[in-house]
DNA sequence: GCAGTAATTGCATCTGTTCGCAATAGCGGA
DNA sequence: TCCGCTATTGCGAACAGATGCAATTACTGC
């Protein structure tokens, strides 16, 4: 799997900003990770490749990533932020806050919530990867059992 | 309005916790600010009638709030937390990517997602200040017209 | 190919937040 | 009331992330 399968190169021409090495480099590391990756890891593949790339790119570019939706982003707990390649289908994440777990929901699991906003406030919410907090089965027996 | 409507004291002290003159001052500052209040803000009210405390300090007691649930936090976007003293019933908050603003939603709303989630994957989630992003209405008819 | 232009980068610096550690001070028990 | 235990604090330093600015460089049109 790859990003390849985007033209992302001319879908950053079209909309006039630069393809840079940079760029291409923080793209294929996120790639590299396959899922979650921190901007830490981020640098540390593209530094690898290309030890010159400052941290302050990193940043810079990952927010431009996610302005173009090539890339999402998550808080996943203790403002830690997590980056990802853009699929076809957005996606969701339910983080526990006991054992830190991450799972995945599917977009249509929270389109009636995003429907109902729009509805009831005319707000229109957009997020495409959104991180839910609570606690997972496990944890939640486990919690049970220690309140007995 | 003031937090002393619950014995706060007590409910540390019950925990194992101990109920510092800066714990006070923290819960103080918050109260005072009404609504959603940064920690800057807080450390400014706090230093006010007492200089000594620590910005350390604030960033600790602000978490420690939050796990006792006596305050609820959000990010607010660019990594800006609030803080806000915990409510009777929890409320969620949409947030414009545009224009910054920040409007209101009942736990009412967004409680069917939350059922459904429990139902469907057996994760309870706790969230009781979610942050939603998206467009305001101003802003989308501002982007829709944009388009044309 | 080459030059002009503006987007992008690296660098230096700043800000907000976290962390380890030693000093302080709540709280429970004598 | 005093004592001892240990939770909490202040301090200093480390840290991640953001920002202003000058140097670089990708793209456009010739
Ligand atoms: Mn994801
Ligand atoms: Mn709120
Ligand atoms: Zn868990
Ligand atoms: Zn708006």
């Amino acid at each position: 799997m790859s990003h390849q399968r985007w033209d992302y190169a001319a879908l950053m021409r079209e909309r006039g900003f630069r393809v840079t090495p940079q760029r291409q480099l923080i793209l294929d590391a996120i790639c590299e990770g396959g899922g979650h990756t921190t901007p830490e890891e981020v640098y540390e593949r593209v530094r690898a490749k290309s030890p010159a790339v400052n941290r302050a790119t990193i940043y810079r570019t990952l927010d431009f990533l996610c302005e173009l939706r090539l890339v999402v982003a998550a808080d996943v707990g203790n403002r830690r932020m997590v980056y990802e390649i853009a699929g076809d289908t957005p996606h969701h994440h339910l983080v526990c806050r006991t054992c830190g777990k991450v799972e995945q929901i599917s977009h249509e699991t929270v389109k009636a919530l995003f429907a109902k906003i729009e509805r009831e406030q005319e707000f229109t919410v957009d997020m495409d990867h959104l991180a839910l907090f609570g606690l997972c089965p496990k944890c939640r027996r486990a919690e049970l059992r220690g309140k007995r």
